[in-house]
DNA sequence: ATCCGTATAATTGTATACAATTATACTTTC
DNA sequence: GAAAGTATAATTGTATACAATTATACGGAT
């Protein structure tokens, strides 16, 4: 009866990893062995392999000669993050508005609802989580994998990243507004405003990013 | 002064099983043990889990308590691919144009001469393989990791797939000719001729897929 | 006969041992 | 003193051994 799979070594280095790389821990153009990650996190080489393999799959790392460089992200990674966003995830807003479960839209007003919440609480972990949330289901409930397995990568190393930004409450109310919208779009199965509400979403999300980083 | 890393068994593993699925050898919702991949493959058990473990962030195989599921590619699936294409690509021929060193313009210029030459010759293995070969120098080229590192999936999958469906030399001889007008606007450095090039040449190849595969 | 429990087999997760390659440092020679 | 070559150390690639978990099959009890 077990369907999820168990968590791994494997897994929880690749998690570990990833937030330190994306977090900063690890200077951009450091050069990581095998060795060294395994002694500061106390595990054997096998996980460390899988978990640099997967990064790698990522452009986190990237592989020259001797050791493992760290890829990183930077403010143009982002820019350029957004930019895909903007012209895909409104598909997937569309395809999730069509295809849900009604399950899937409870747990989506439910995240909504919590993000409302913690804004009013000027709780900015919290209201990121739900956040992170909120485009997760949408990934999932698109019922494309492509498309899922193309934008949760992107999103999540935006995620990371704005973790280690400024960028914390400033723009959580009107976010939140828009994730209402897109919301409620879903829930009334109207693809077209969904898509809409995404695309609205999603160009405002690149246009504050862009102002902070003082690029483009 | 070995500046490209050496090709590991792992490489090869990942190589071929992806190439398995995608080509058919292992039908969809197949379950894989490691074992007797390793036994099929002649390697251990090393290689075939690092292989594993980058199919299964590209979503090829899925994990599920005993053995690794065969996801492999569906008609739907190549439909989202070029629909996501079409969305992003032309942003990378735009940085292309924008970005591309001399070397690299030869290259690409080279790639289609070769195109068009197998074309003549009616070789439509060769002709795949430089249609393969100019939009991966054309996501090198573009400049940013981002756009190479999630378009450079999606092309593989589509191009893997292609190759043991009907499409053969059908669109070969007009896809060629649009691949030149890309390339001339890249070598012009026309960012914007090599964006609307690009779109035109995806929503083409779209149509003529979804004609083939008789969906949407 | 069926259901439950235990034992055994199969499979994956992890660690370690071994091999091969590559870089670095030291020594020797010119 | 510089350069080249060799030896040694460091690092990754691969295989295998071991542990833990899970499924399956068999046997006994009701």
């Amino acid at each position: 009866m077990n369907k999820h799979k168990s968590i791994s070594l494997a897994d929880i280095v690749f998690e570990r990893l990833e937030n330190d790389i994306l977090g900063g821990k690890y200077a951009y153009g450091e050069v990581l062995t095998e060795a060294r990650l395994c002694e500061e996190m106390g595990v054997s080489r096998t996980p460390i392999r899988e978990a640099i393999r997967r990064l790698e799959q990522e452009n986190i790392l990237r592989e020259s000669g001797k050791g493992m460089v760290v890829q990183g992200i930077t403010a143009e990674d982002i820019a350029d993050i957004l930019d895909i966003r903007v012209r895909i995830e409104g598909i997937a807003a569309r395809r999730a508005a069509e295809k849900m479960t009604p399950e899937q839209k409870k747990a989506l007003v439910n995240a909504v609802d919590l993000q409302e919440f913690y804004v009013s609480k000027a709780d900015p972990d919290n209201v990121q989580w739900q956040d992170h949330a909120f485009h997760e289901m949408i990934y999932e409930g698109c019922g494309s994998t492509t498309l899922q397995s193309t934008l949760v990568p992107l999103h999540r190393k935006a995620q990371k990243f704005r973790r280690a930004s400024v960028e914390k409450i400033n723009r959580a109310h009107e976010s939140t507004g828009e994730h209402r919208r897109i919301c409620d779009a879903i829930l009334a199965g109207d693809g077209d405003a969904a898509e809409a509400a995404m695309n609205d979403h999603l160009l405002h999300a690149r246009e504050s990013m862009i102002g902070q980083l003082g690029i483009d």
